[in-house]
DNA sequence: TGAAAACCGTACCGGCGGTACAGGAGCGGA
DNA sequence: TCCGCTCCTGTACCGCCGGTACGGTTTTCA
């Protein structure tokens, strides 16, 4: 039904800003319900436990992480014919929406759930596994393709320099909170962007 | 005294794995003390509350992560003379020791501590940044030593390549755990020093 | 040997995750 | 119109956990 949806939406909004913000253990179920102006019970409604609302809520994030990327790196190849332009132009395009963030970025979900390993079951960890292998897919796709029309100056695996995609977001992420300066973030993603143009630069004759 | 530095030290031993593997919130004092064999009352002799706790942690950890830092990156600039090469093999040596740690690597308390932040107060989260200046301080200055002897391919910020490192260490832990493949981290190392590599690279002449 | 350090034991508090269960408002369809 | 389903509310309760209070005891070193 409607009502029940919009409900269940809306503790989810409420309970990502304050997982993001304070961590999932220090985000208690009574915090939420205040907020969501709800009771105990209408809560446990919605979700059996806190480890169902982990779920959701990663679940939540992974698919709207996804849809970002697909629309960026959409957009980036709708305006570049060449495979490398284009995914240069989408860490580009990446980096000022990363800069466009009043406050920095929130955080990714999937890293607070990964340094929180054991205090989640199997399945949430095996939703983030899924996820990390869905970013190597995608920007691993993007590198062969790159491959075939440039010829690397170092011989580097297409899998792992997706991976460097999500480790510069990661990494990024956590230093920009460390040091409290939300430009970190896309100032290394824009790094690695220089690194990946050297990478396939084509030596220069005469 | 003596005997109290053994326990306090035992203390952050056994939190410092439970805090990497469960998060903070997760790790609870019953259960630390039931480990180290001490009473509730033992515990907040060492410690005020479960923050000072992880204060001491982050302290203890930091220093220690130093202490691998110099010595690796000492023996590195003993046994190369050129700033560059030196910094490859650190690169390398470091990679290598995280390859050899049997489980991965269990993970960095910056983050864990960053990825919650308002769940502890601002000593630590300044703590926190103190940490990551010092690192990118101490890779800032290498950068610079080498841009005195080699001219970078492109002009990029030595304080930026010096936090690209904290990045890659950070980003690669995350997603190391979150693939469950321990071979990402050192592997993401090592694809950014082939970066570093390229990116002062003298130009090839005939 | 004596004082300080390093604990132990016990009792208690409030918050939180979670359970149980009864009941009720609203709403859509037969 | 009334049935049944969704979507909750209200109340009572449980055990764990962080933390406090405080008196007593052992251990250690000067």
């Amino acid at each position: 039904m409607r009502k029940g949806e919009e409900t269940r939406t809306r503790i989810l909004d409420i309970a990502e800003a304050a997982v993001l913000a304070k961590g999932f253990g220090a985000t208690s179920i009574d915090e939420l319900i205040a907020e969501a102006g709800i009771t105990k019970s209408g809560f446990f409604y919605h979700f059996r436990d806190k480890n169902e609302l982990a779920k959701a809520l990663l679940e939540r994030y992974i698919e709207n992480d996804e849809r970002i990327y697909d629309e960026i790196f959409g957009r980036a190849h709708d305006l570049a014919d060449d495979p490398l332009q284009a995914f240069l132009l989408g860490l580009k395009l990446l980096s000022e929406l990363l800069s466009d963030l009043p406050n920095g970025h929130p955080g990714c979900l999937v890293a607070t759930m990964c340094t929180q390993e054991r205090a989640f079951d199997r399945e949430i960890q095996e939703i983030n596994r899924q996820a990390a292998l869905m970013w190597r897919r995608r920007f691993g796709a993007m590198f062969r393709d790159i491959m075939r029309h440039y010829r690397p100056r170092e011989a580097l695996d297409a899998d792992q320099l997706a991976d460097m995609v999500s480790t510069v977001l990661e990494g990024g992420i956590v230093l920009s909170k460390a040091l409290k300066e939300p430009r970190s973030l896309p100032d290394q993603l824009l790094v690695f962007r220089t690194f990946v143009r050297l990478l396939f630069q084509p030596i220069a004759q005469a």
